[in-house]
DNA sequence: TCTGCCGTTGTTAGCGCTGTCATGAGCGGC
DNA sequence: GCCGCTCATGACAGCGCTAACAACGGCAGA
């Protein structure tokens, strides 16, 4: 027979065609713990052996088979992220300081996808956890409470984010958006605007900026310039209607708070469109501080959110809780700021 | 001795502490194998067997350990995704749409960022590759030899998006950056400019735009209004300054032709601050029809990329050859389309 | 010379799951 | 009554790696 036998138990490589750390071991002279030391542990391998073992790893083009060193050693090197959509720029800034903070501790990203069912959010958090991730991070509060059960039983540090909690399920690292809701409606009172109107979307973060919103404007006793515009998705053109309903409503409002930048962005523009004065005779802020905020005529007056410092600090929070230090605070407020420009 | 015997092999916990598919197995009084098929292939399990088992699994709040599952099975169930970046919303239409079909067939993301340096890359892939990844997709093309060659070695089903080549490494799903640039280019001079310039980026996608905006220049016997104008980084900021730095440098120029819709944005924004008029001063044309594109007044003329799609068909084309399908074109062109608007 | 320690390497035994084959019960057809 | 088939379940081994401990040589100090 010619060819390569087939029933002999070990033929140098894996199932996969892929060499194994045996193999590499093999080539190098040495066993295979030393080897997995080697790439690991470097300073625990002699210079001359180490170097023999990066001589065969080179050679054979050996990648260390990841699931198998996450079963042995117990941890996985993974950090699980679940945003509720990366196709909205909002959050892209966040996951971009987490992935950059755990990405330079040796970590990759486990990306999930979608929180708007509880149920469909169970199977994807249960899924993630199924892999065995060093920590997980999340946008948003969970809500589900078996879900925050089931996270808490996990012990994988965790971190919620992108707003405050006083009961996290592990960490939280945000700030109050109900907060953040009452502070802008404040600057627009502050500004002689009697009759605001609100403009959102549906989500959790959204309806906590709305009740900030909503006390200030009974503080100042004050009422609504009219119901709630709500949107259905964050998109410029769901701005533009909005302010359109808005002027259809109650043409007499002299602000528009948006509770995202992309709907005041979105609003001004159709202002614009129409020849509408802003701020003289429509105030419109924002929530959020994209760029684009800053490079409009008139330039949006916002909140600026620190969003990439949310995802930074998350995962360095997160750092150090698999490195087992002790974390004295579970709630990190990074707060925000009231980014006064030219619109409202 | 009172408390927990410390000595015995096996307590019914793991060593987490998390429950193991036998734990399960022993609540439901039967063995793992059948457990795990009642939780994988159900219907090879008889119906009340799989109601116990699946009683049992709620109870203990059991999770599958998927490092386990993969190391056993061979397939890991991730489907990896590396982007230049995310933070910029360019990509995240493609990141969406790869993850929408991936996640619908049960698969995970791993998302891989940064692919500026070779080197980087070629750890980031390295590492990746290890976590066995059923696939791997890429936004743009691996230029770098060494990691073309381990990739192809490693035999994981690949597809590199978001421009074409004849010789990918294993599938690619894009469009031609080249033509894009040459299709723009041709429009604006059948528009009647003649002084052209160009403002773009660095990477190699803007680099081929601006190869098919050269050729049309060329084929149309016209010169560059202007040296390049560079921009380091993709914002609306540097779309404005670049466009004032045009202007300084040609004042004469008809046209603009910017390599992403955000520098024409940028350009756009700056035009209007500088009561330059769109399009019959100056036109500006961009490339990728964000959803600002058309709500800016005057809405920008550019040319649509089918983003979302270029990652939701390189996940199907993908799942396919997992699936052991044969893929018959191996090159996908999901071609571009110039939208004419007001701006040019 | 002997002891004890350190640095280096190796042996063993799993991590928790699934592929593969074996087993056994139930059933219809001859 | 026996054969062969299907369906449901189980036993066993092993995926590729690493924790934990063992072993060994060399060396300093007593």
């Amino acid at each position: 027979m010619s060819g390569p036998s087939t029933d002999a138990p070990r033929r140098g490589r894996g199932v996969g065609g892929r060499p194994r750390i045996e193999d590499v071991a093999a080539a190098a002279g040495t066993t295979a713990i030393t080897v997995s030391r080697a790439l690991r542990q470097p300073d625990k391998v002699a210079p001359e052996t180490r170097q023999r073992i990066l001589a065969a790893v080179e050679a054979l083009g050996y990648i260390p088979n990841l699931s198998a060193s996450a079963l042995a050693s117990r941890r996985s090197g993974i950090m699980a992220l679940v945003v509720p959509t990366i196709a909205n720029s909002v959050f892209a800034e966040t996951v971009d300081g987490f992935s950059e903070v755990a990405g330079r501790a040796g970590f990759q990203i486990l990306l999930g996808q979608g929180t708007y069912s509880a149920e469909a959010e169970h199977r994807l958090l249960t899924a993630l956890a199924g892999r065995q991730p060093d920590a997980l991070a999340r946008i948003g509060i969970v809500r589900h409470d078996e879900t925050r059960a089931l996270l808490r039983r996990t012990r994988i540090p965790m971190a919620e984010t992108w707003d405050l909690t006083d009961e996290p399920i592990d960490l939280v690292v945000g700030f109050s958006n109900r907060d953040a809701g009452h502070a802008m409606t404040r600057h627009l009172i502050r500004r002689g605007r009697r009759s605001i109107a609100y403009i959102g979307s549906d989500d959790d973060r959204a309806a906590a900026r709305r009740r900030g919103y909503a006390d200030a404007l009974e503080e100042a006793g004050l009422h609504p310039a009219a119901p709630d515009i709500r949107v259905r998705e964050i998109t410029y053109g769901a701005g533009r209607r909005a302010l359109r309903a808005l002027l259809q409503l109650a043409p007499e409002a002299d602000a528009a708070f948006c509770a995202n930048d992309v709907l005041a962005v979105g609003a001004l523009l159709e202002c614009r469109k129409m020849g509408l004065a802003v701020p003289d005779r429509l105030a419109v802020a924002g929530l959020g501080d994209f760029e684009i905020a800053q490079e409009l005529t008139p330039a949006l007056t916002t909140v600026r959110i620190p969003s990439h410092r949310i995802g930074a600090h998350a995962a360095e929070l997160l750092l150090a809780r698999i490195a087992g230090e002790t974390i004295d605070r579970r709630v990190v407020d990074l707060g925000f700021e009231i980014v006064e420009r030219e619109s409202a």
